[in-house]
DNA sequence: ACAAAAGTGTTACTTTTACACCCATGA
DNA sequence: TCATGGGTGTAAAAGTAACACTTTTGT
C-alpha cells in the first residue's frame, strides 16, 4: 500500500526514543491566492480524508522549532509568520482504534501500546505564508500536499477541523490589533488586493474607500510610483509594507476593531 | 528537611506510570483584593524563591482538566475562570542540574534520568478567580501558598516570571473584548471597584464617568436598589452581574478597545 | 459645614460610516 | 465610447474624551 515501508518502520522503532511522547504539533497553514484564503492540507494515505501537517517533536527540539521545522518539510519555507495560538489536549482526540486501522490495512504490524498509538497532546500553530512560493510537499505518509479553500474543505481527520476552526478563530482576532499581510502578499500589491485579504479573513465586505483610509492611517504602507499593467480599467498603484513599520506594528499592536 | 517524604517518593515512583511525561501545566491565579491584582504563589521548600502552582497530567486526563484539578487543589475553589494561554516549549526552560539540587538537599536520592528532571513543556493558563473565597493550600512541595501583589512579585524559578508576564498580556488583550470582572469580584460590587480592577489590570487611570458610560452600555451589568453603607461620603450603588448577559458576551464578545 | 467621593449631563473632538464624482484603461 | 474598477473628498452619525456641578455621608 504504501511506496516505502522502511523510512516509516524507523520512525516507527526509533520515534519513541527521538521524540518527545505524548506531544506533537499541528499547523494550520494559510495562504491567498486568486481571492481565496488557502489550507495546505495532506491527504490521508488511503482513506478519503486530509490532515493538517503535523509533527513531533525532537526531544531537545523547542516546540516553536518543531513547528517550523514541518512548515519548512511542507512548503520549501522558512522565515515565515507562526503563530502558535491552542493545545488541544483532550485524551479522545486522537484515536487508537482509527491509527491501528490504518496500519493494519498498511500491512504494519503494530502492538497497541505502541508509542505512535497512544493519546497525543497537540500544539495548534498557524502559519501565514506567501502562497506562490510555496512548494507542497507530501510526508512520509502521505504523497499528496494540497491547497484547499478555506470555505470548500474535504473530510479531515480526527478533530482537524475543529483546529482549523480556531486557527480562524486566532487569526481573525489578530487582524483587529496586529497588521496582518506581509506574509500572505507578494511584496507588490495593490490596495484592492489588501482589502480582498482582509474580506476573505473576516469574511465580509469592506468599504473600499473607508479601508483604504484606515489601512493608510496605521503608517505601515509605502505607496510605489508603479502601477499595476493590463488591467481594463484604471490601474491600481503598488504599495509594499514599510517592513520597520511592519514590526513595530506587530509588537505593540494597533487596537482598533473592525 | 521535609515534613512528610512518603507521599513524595510514591508521586516520584509511580508517576511515571501516571501522568504524561514532559508535558505540564501551571496556573496563574489572580485574585483582587484592596484594590491590587494579586497572584498566588508557592513557597519554593527550602530556596528563598517561589513558583506558579502547576502540575501534571494523568494520563486519560484533559488538559484544562488538570489545570482545574491545580486550581481546585490551591484554592478549595471550582467553577472558576480559567483560560490556556500560551504553551512554554524551550529544551532550556527547566533546568535538570536545579531540580536535582533541590532532590539532593532533600536527601532524595534520584537518577539523572528519573522521569521528573526530564524537559518539561508546560501550558500556561490564568485563572481568575474571588480572592475571599479562595482558601491558599500547599502542596506535597510546599507549605506556604501566599497572595503576591503582582506589581511586588518575588524571585520566582525557573521561567515562571515570564509566565505570569504572558499571562498579564493575554488578560488585557481579555479585557478588550470580552467582559472581566465576574470571577474577580464578589457577586455584590461598587462600579469605582470595577473601575478600580480594570485600571489595575491595565496599569493606568481612567476616567470615572466615562468608564461607567461604557460598561454600562454593555448591558452586562445590574443596578441594585442598595448602597454601599459606612462610607465617609456619598454611598455607591452596588451592582451584580447579569450572568445570562455576561456569558453571552464572553461567547461573543466586546470588541471595544481602550 | 466641610471634605471626600459618587451621581449625572453637556460640549468638543475624533473616528467611523455612508456616499458621489471623477479618472484611467482595455475592449 | 463605454463599462469597469480605482482614486479621492465630504457630510452626517456615532463614539470618545474632557470636563463641572450637584448630591450624599461621616466627622
Amino acid at each position: 500500500m504504501l511506496r516505502v515501508n522502511e523510512p516509516i518502520n524507523q520512525l516507527l522503532l526509533a520515534g519513541g526514543d527521538n521524540f518527545l511522547t505524548s506531544l506533537s504539533v499541528d499547523c494550520v497553514i494559510l495562504g491567498f491566492h486568486e481571492g481565496q484564503l488557502k489550507v495546505l492540507l495532506l491527504k490521508h494515505r488511503y482513506r478519503d480524508m486530509w490532515a493538517l501537517p503535523g509533527g513531533f517533536i525532537y526531544k531537545h527540539e523547542p516546540t516553536d522549532a518543531a513547528a517550523y521545522r514541518v512548515l519548512k518539510e511542507r512548503t520549501g519555507l522558512d522565515d515565515v509568520f507562526l503563530n502558535q495560538f491552542h493545545v488541544f489536549g483532550d485524551p479522545g482526540r486522537s484515536s487508537k482504534e482509527f491509527h491501528l486501522e490504518d496500519f493494519e490495512t498498511d500491512g504494519i504490524p503494530m502492538s497497541s501500546d505502541h508509542w505512535i498509538l497512544q493519546r497525543f497532546v497537540t500544539i495548534g500553530y498557524y502559519a501565514l505564508i506567501e502562497f506562490s512560493k510555496a512548494i507542497p510537499a507530501g510526508d512520509l505518509l502521505s504523497e499528496n500536499c494540497q491547497w484547499w479553500d478555506i470555505h470548500e474543505l474535504p473530510t479531515l481527520i480526527l478533530d482537524h477541523h475543529e483546529i482549523v476552526n480556531k486557527a480562524l478563530v486566532a487569526l481573525r482576532l489578530q487582524l483587529s490589533h496586529q497588521p496582518i499581510g506581509y506574509n500572505l502578499l507578494p511584496e507588490k500589491f495593490t490596495m484592492p488586493e489588501l482589502q480582498k485579504l482582509y474580506e476573505t479573513i473576516l469574511d465580509k465586505k469592506l468599504d473600499r474607500r473607508n479601508f483604504q483610509r484606515k489601512l493608510l492611517s496605521f503608517n505601515i504602507l509605502q505607496r510605489l510610483d508603479e502601477t499595476k499593467k493590463g488591467v481594463a480599467h484604471k490601474a491600481p498603484y503598488y504599495y509594499k509594507f514599510d517592513l520597520e513599520k511592519y514590526n513595530d506594528a506587530l509588537r505593540e499592536g494597533l487596537d482598533s476593531g473592525w
